[in-house]
Order: C-alpha cells, then sequence, then structure tokens
DNA sequence: TTGTATGCGTTATCAA
DNA sequence: TTGATAACGCATACAA
C-alpha cells in the first residue's frame, strides 16, 4: 500500500505537497496536481484512515453497540444506521453485548481504544446501573430505541406504545390480558397503565409472564389459557417473542385470533409475512436512525463537546393492525 | 483520554518503560511497573489502537461484508463472527454491499483505508466478473458461504444442497418442482441435477420463478399452481423467500404441505418458529464462522502475506425436516 | 505555490 | 532494567 512519502518521491515533490493535491482544499499547480494524481491512481492509493485519525482529528467511524444482532429488529437498525454513516463518510464498528452488563462495558472500553468519532447504543438495560458506564464517555454519544433520563436518546415511547396496544385490545372487548415480557418493561408498565384507563382491574385481568426456556414459557401460557374461557389479549414484548407465542398457542390449538388476539413489538417482517398477519407496534426505524446519525455527525463535526442539556427526540409509534387481532373467532382469516 | 507520554511524566519514568510495563512483554522493576499501573487505572487509561496500528502493527480489526444484514442469515453470520473474534481480540467493521458491485468495490477501498487486518466477505455474486474486485486486495481474506474458485471459500455447496433437497421431495413422491430464486444460482442447478438423476424430465417437470416484486411473484405462482393438480414441491432460495412464498400460498388457499411440499435454505429461526415449520437446509453458521475468523486471524498472525494455494473448505449442510414437507394431505398439523 | 519542520501515540531499536 | 531516539502516515503551521 503506497503512501504520500513514496508518492511525493516517485513524483519529485515533497510530501506535504501530495497531501495537498490529494485533499484539493490549498491550491497547487496544476501540472503538478496532475502528475501526482496520475501517480496515486497508477499506484492504487488508498489514504490511510488510522493515520489521518492520529493527529487528533477524526477517524470517521462510528460504533454501534445492540444487545443482539441476530434479532431482526436490531439487523433492521444496524442496516439503516450503516446506510446514512456510508453517505456522511463514516463507517461502523459493530458490537454485540449480548444483554451483558460486563459485555457493555468491554465494548465502551474497546470502541475508546478505537477512538471512534461517536457512538450510537441501544443499553441492554435502562435503569440506572444498567447506563451508569455510559456516564464516563468522552465521545458523543446517542441511546437508540430507549428513553433514559440522564442521556441524550432518540426513541419510541415503550410505555405510550403499551397503552395504545391496550386501547386497540379494549376496543376489541377483550378482557383478559396477557403481558409476555419481562417484569418492570415500559411497554408493560404503559400496557398496565392503558388498561387501568380503560377500567379494567389490572390485579385480576392482566397476568405478566416471562420465562428464558421455551418449554417453560410453552406450559406457562398454556396453564394461562385454560385458566378462563374468554378471550384473551396478549402483549408480546417483541416479535420474535410474538411469533413464539403464536407458535405455542397453534401447538396446544389455540386459535388466534379467535380465541387469543395477539400482539407484538417492532413490526419487522416477521409480523407481515406470517398467517395470520401478528398486529404490531411499528418503530421508524429509518426515520430513527436516519435522525440519530446526521445528528451525532452534526455534534462531532462542531466538536462541541461540552455537555449540553439533556436532549430527547420522540418519534411516533404506530400500531400496524393485522389479522392477529381481528374481532372475528375464526383463525387464519384471509 | 490520558497518554503514555502522560503517565509517563506523572510517574517520572519514560515513555518507553510506560508501554512496556502496559504491555508487560519486557522486565521492568517491579515498584515502577506498580506505580505505573496505579497511575493508569486512576486515570483510566485506554491504549489508542489507532497509533498502534500505524507502526506496521495490527489494527485488530476485521471487515466482515455482506450483502443485507437485515437479512436473518447474515445477521446470525455477523453475530457468530463478532463474538469469535471479539474472543480473539478483534473487533469488526461491519459493511452492507446491498447486491451491489459498486457498492462493494467501495466497501474494499474503505476497508483498506482502515487497515483492517482481514476481511471476510459474502460476495453478491460469484462469477468472474462479481469477484474480481477481490483480487487487487493486499490483505488477507476469506469467502464465506460460496465457493469460488480463484479464491479462499468457507461455504457449504449450495450445488451439492440443491441435490439434496431434489431427492427428499422425490422421496416424498413428488413430481412437479418450482424452484423460486435466481437463474444459474448453485442451489436451482443442484436442484434440477437432482431432479434429474431422480429420473425427472426437469424440461417439462421444473419451473423456475424469480420476481423482484411480490405482486409479480404471487400472480406467477398462483398462475404456475392452477396449471396443473398434482402436488408440488416447491424449493425457495432462502428462508425469507420461503416465508413469502408459503404467505403467497396461503393466501390463495393453496394448503401447505397437502398441496405443496416447501423448502427453505438457511434454517434460520423463521423456518422452525414458524406454523407449518419450514423444511430448511442447515448451514452450520456457528462452526463455519468460528472456523474462517480463526484460521483468517492464524494467516493474521502468522503474517503469511504471500499468496498460498487456494483453499476451499466445504462443510456439510443437513436438511432440516419439518411439517412443511410431511407426507400427509393435511396443512398444519402438529 | 511549495518545502521544512513538527506532532499525533505508539512500538522498536539502540545504547547506557 | 531503563532512557534516548527514530519511525509509522498524515496534517498543519510556518517559512520561503
Amino acid at each position: 500500500m503506497i503512501t504520500m512519502k513514496e508518492l511525493a518521491a516517485l513524483t519529485g515533490v515533497s510530501q506535504p505537497t501530495v497531501s495537498r493535491v490529494l485533499n484539493g482544499n490549498t491550491s497547487v499547480n496544476p501540472e503538478v496536481a496532475k502528475k501526482v494524481w496520475d501517480c496515486a491512481r497508477e499506484h492504487n492509493y488508498q489514504p490511510n484512515m488510522i493515520a489521518r485519525g492520529l493527529n487528533g482529528s477524526q477517524t470517521c467511524l462510528l460504533a454501534v453497540m445492540v444487545p443482539n444482532i441476530a434479532n431482526p429488529f436490531f439487523a433492521d437498525v444496524i442496516k439503516a444506521i450503516e446506510g446514512t454513516a456510508e453517505k456522511a463518510g463514516y463507517s461502523i464498528l459493530t458490537f454485540n453485548s449480548d444483554y451483558s452488563l460486563q459485555k457493555e462495558e468491554k465494548c465502551l472500553r474497546l470502541l475508546q481504544q478505537y477512538r471512534v468519532d461517536g457512538l450510537i447504543a441501544a443499553p441492554s438495560r435502562d435503569d440506572e446501573e444498567g447506563t451508569r458506564h455510559f456516564g464516563e464517555l468522552t465521545i458523543p454519544w446517542r441511546i437508540l430505541t430507549r428513553c433514559s433520563d440522564r442521556m441524550d436518546s432518540v426513541y419510541v415511547s415503550h410505555e405510550k406504545a403499551g397503552a395504545m396496544v391496550a386501547a386497540h385490545l379494549l376496543q376489541r372487548g377483550i378482557q383478559r390480558f396477557l403481558f409476555v415480557g419481562k417484569e418492570g418493561d415500559d411497554k408493560g408498565l404503559g400496557f398496565e397503565r392503558g388498561l387501568r384507563t380503560g377500567g379494567v382491574d389490572t390485579e385480576r385481568q392482566l397476568t405478566v409472564i416471562w420465562e428464558e426456556d421455551r418449554e417453560r414459557l410453552s406450559s406457562r401460557i398454556a396453564a394461562y389459557m385454560s385458566s378462563f374461557s374468554d378471550r384473551a389479549g396478549i402483549f408480546a414484548s417483541n416479535d420474535m417473542e410474538a411469533l413464539l407465542v403464536l407458535n405455542i398457542l397453534q401447538r396446544v390449538g389455540i386459535p388466534v385470533p379467535g380465541r387469543a388476539a395477539l400482539v407484538g413489538f417492532d413490526n419487522t417482517f416477521i409480523s407481515s409475512q406470517i398467517q395470520p398477519g401478528i398486529t404490531s407496534v411499528n418503530q421508524p426505524v429509518e426515520e430513527m436512525c436516519r435522525f440519530v446519525v446526521e445528528d451525532l455527525i452534526r455534534q462531532i463535526q462542531k466538536k462541541e463537546k461540552k455537555p449540553h442539556a439533556v436532549r430527547h427526540t420522540e418519534f411516533a409509534a404506530n400500531l400496524v393492525v393485522r389479522a392477529s387481532t381481528d374481532t372475528g373467532s375464526c383463525s387464519g382469516g384471509k
């Protein structure tokens, strides 16, 4: 890989002149410029971003940290971020935190070692303990998809979205509710609030189930469904979970939406491609990512590393209604 | 972010001594070492990988280039690569080529600018034209999931896998076959060969359909299915495509596996979580990725940049049989 | 318009 | 065992 120094030797000019020609900001003798360009092209010169990043100038690297790349929602996020970043001349370092605080801290250490210009992270947890380590970062960063008091974040209110799901299910005349997700999840809290607002006695009519293990989840859901005979409204914390629940219900012979109305979260391709289509909360991934990348890069280029007021940018979620919450009592409708 | 130079000043030793302490390879005075370590910890010293990469030493960066991060298969691939790389002390730069040769070339340029130590790529195309640009790379690299004559590759034989699918469908007594994928795809060619081997007159009994547009695909498949009344064997080029086909079939009221047996490719979570489960060709993603990363890093660390003989590492695919190719004629069985 | 000199944060090579 | 010194590839300030 040829360097400016070598190009300089080959063309008989100084290295800074080569730099000036190749960067094209200062004025140079056209003839010299041509000679240098020709030589650079001939030898397929590629600037060394590493060296460029060394002089306190920028690396044009952004880090993206997500808890699970294999989750289609985060895959969409990474794709969208990469797309916008690439257009702006930035490349991305991808980190998978695996929902582990320990790994998250390691990632944070690593991305600082690479002197990335900025970070976009979807933290595993949004409580105090789970976000403390971000406070020590000296580079600009943004939190995506979650709202955190202490940090700049770009998100859809999971709480409001949960309430929206509640309203939708209530409108369908449902009286029994199940949230499949972690206790304390904002979606779940919003769901509960929405139900209460709708006059539901959540103590008796709302159940929360969370099991990592598929078999245990299956038996708990089966037990839940056989504990009453009404139609149930089930809200799963994401589309993958919703797919799993749908599968479980179908296996034990519970028709969806007949006996159970099902709602997912993230509106990934899964929810639309499956039969019956799953009603799901849509987050405007593309727009959010475009915004967060452009906003972050703006800050990077302004070099305003000073702490400013914490800024929250909320995007509106919308519910994409599909067959899984149809009013009709027959499953698998067209 | 504190530097070695500053640590040196603070502890009253020279900067190279700090380097020696922190890297721990050379022997240093234990007392000095302790003082330096304490100081480094106190100031949260983070080595500058950028500077380290400058002196001809390594960046500990690997680039991964895939055509579509949002495809669950590639998301799995990236996750697996990231996992193995992280254990070995490497971070990854992710690039999305979007199935565009032009973008692929841009990625190749970029990753060289970042002086990554190696590249793992899933090229969009595996013909001469689609892989030529890899030839100019001066860093170690590997091709994943495809086999290319001219390059080191780690893959599952799509051709053999296609033949395996053919054998499976023939065993199910099927006589009409549809491949939903691009003309010339190795999977399709293998499928055709497998059918011929099984005595099928592929001219009359095999059809190939490829449409980017969902609606057009839908109407072509509907037309195809109504052109005869036997049971059809449909092989989709990947699981996302298979899901799409399943959806189309269900919408037009064609029972799977009753009237059509369906086979996918990649065995992503989709094929197992959906109802009916989709029979799918499994690629051992984890093992392949572990192998390719470790193998690549081995070459990087040996610094054997000399061209060696082209090496192909083939992994065995296996067919995961599910309800979508059940012999029974009733759809959605348990 | 161009060249010289310097510095970025490391590692490596010397000599002490 | 340690410290000077140079080098990596580039950008920038300054001098010419």
